[in-house]
DNA sequence: GTCTATAACGGGATAGAC
DNA sequence: GTCTATCCCGTTATAGAC
């Protein structure tokens, strides 16, 4: 029963932080909702933060290595242009977002929830999970896009994660229809055509200092 | 001395707010940071949900104050252009990033939190906030880009606040440099640029649903 | 391996003196 | 308007029975 038991509390507490967030999701919470004793997560994980870095690995885990997968594939024959490159970046992003709604429509905000939180321990969790894709990617829309100072580039990367942060918070003006139907191609290809058009525009100027 | 001790608490729970979150700070923080006693936040605010409140209205109001004037000036003789009606969005958030920062480098991350936190708290007063701002804006933008749909236009405008939010996260790569500089007009300057690329790219054809 | 019971502590809020 | 003292509750974590 041991690892149901794990299992039914990772479940039960990734959905308490993606609503209340961590400081504001308490262990009886987690445990009543899970149905296990209140003991059970200081049991299995040792502590409360133990546990949300378990889930933190969960989520980012899968984006990364199917990121990494899809840009070794999309080097393997020739130099990839700028929608391949963006695709690789994307895809992932939109197939952990949706398997994540499946499981619970506001699981998603778990994810965009972890970019606003400052603690110290996100940020070590995010930047070793991040590290590595970060440089590869880097390289990749340096190569498709030679005529942008890497600067520039990196800058526009930014906004790009900053619209899909976006995506997952699920942030819905009312009477707005969501920002993501339920096909992740027609998701995907919506998300290319700002994405790419916003990395391929041109270098702005230098503005000019005043005296 | 009832005005500088409210105000002292305010200066020290927005900071708090934004490095911990709400349920991660303490009445014992706040007031410890103020250096007032820690009975003040009950007996001036009523309550720490109250304080939260009397923050969020002071960060998002002069947002959307300097929104509609902008935009009222843009649209006192002609019909603004795509460009006209986006620096009204984006500037009023560059001057309040600005001020809140140089307050305290930590503080625009208090308004990425409000977008990520669920409660029914935030929903309620972002949505009292914005309600009328958002409403101008989509009629502006949608005479700005005649030949996009507004369902389209609506979920880019989205895209941007995105991309808005995520400054406000100052969420910063290992290694990069931040995303805004110290020049307001420079920050502007590059944010449109991307912007308007965005706004103004071909509407994307719709993607044909396999049987 | 899982439970109950409880320890040890910090939380928000308030009563009442000054 | 501001203080001290305290209430009452919920928090994480643990000890020990089963």
């Amino acid at each position: 029963m041991a690892a149901e038991t794990k299992e039914r509390i990772v479940r039960a507490a990734e959905i308490l932080f993606a609503k209340e967030g961590y400081a504001g999701t308490s262990l009886r919470q987690i445990t009543e909702s899970a149905g296990v004793n209140i003991a059970a997560v200081n049991y299995h994980f040792g502590s409360k933060e133990n546990l949300l870095i378990e889930i933190l690995d969960r989520v980012v885990g899968p984006i990364n290595a199917e990121r990494l997968q899809l840009l070794d594939e999309a080097q393997a024959e020739d130099t990839p242009d700028i929608t391949a490159v963006l695709t690789a970046f994307l895809l992932p992003d939109l197939h952990v977002l949706d398997e994540l709604r499946s499981r619970d429509p506001s699981l998603p905000r778990f994810v965009a929830r972890m970019y606003s939180e400052d603690s110290e321990l996100m940020t070590r969790v995010m930047g070793r999970q991040f590290a590595e894709t970060q440089a590869r990617f880097y390289t990749a829309f340096g190569s498709a896009l030679p005529e942008l100072s890497s600067e520039e580039m990196a800058w526009r990367l930014n906004c790009i994660v900053g619209i899909v942060v976006y995506l997952f918070a699920g942030v819905q003006a009312p009477g707005m229809p969501p920002m993501l139907g339920p096909d992740v191609d027609a998701n995907l290809a919506r998300l290319l055509s700002v994405t790419v058009t916003l990395m391929t525009a041109p270098q702005p100027l230098e503005v000019s200092t005043p005296i």
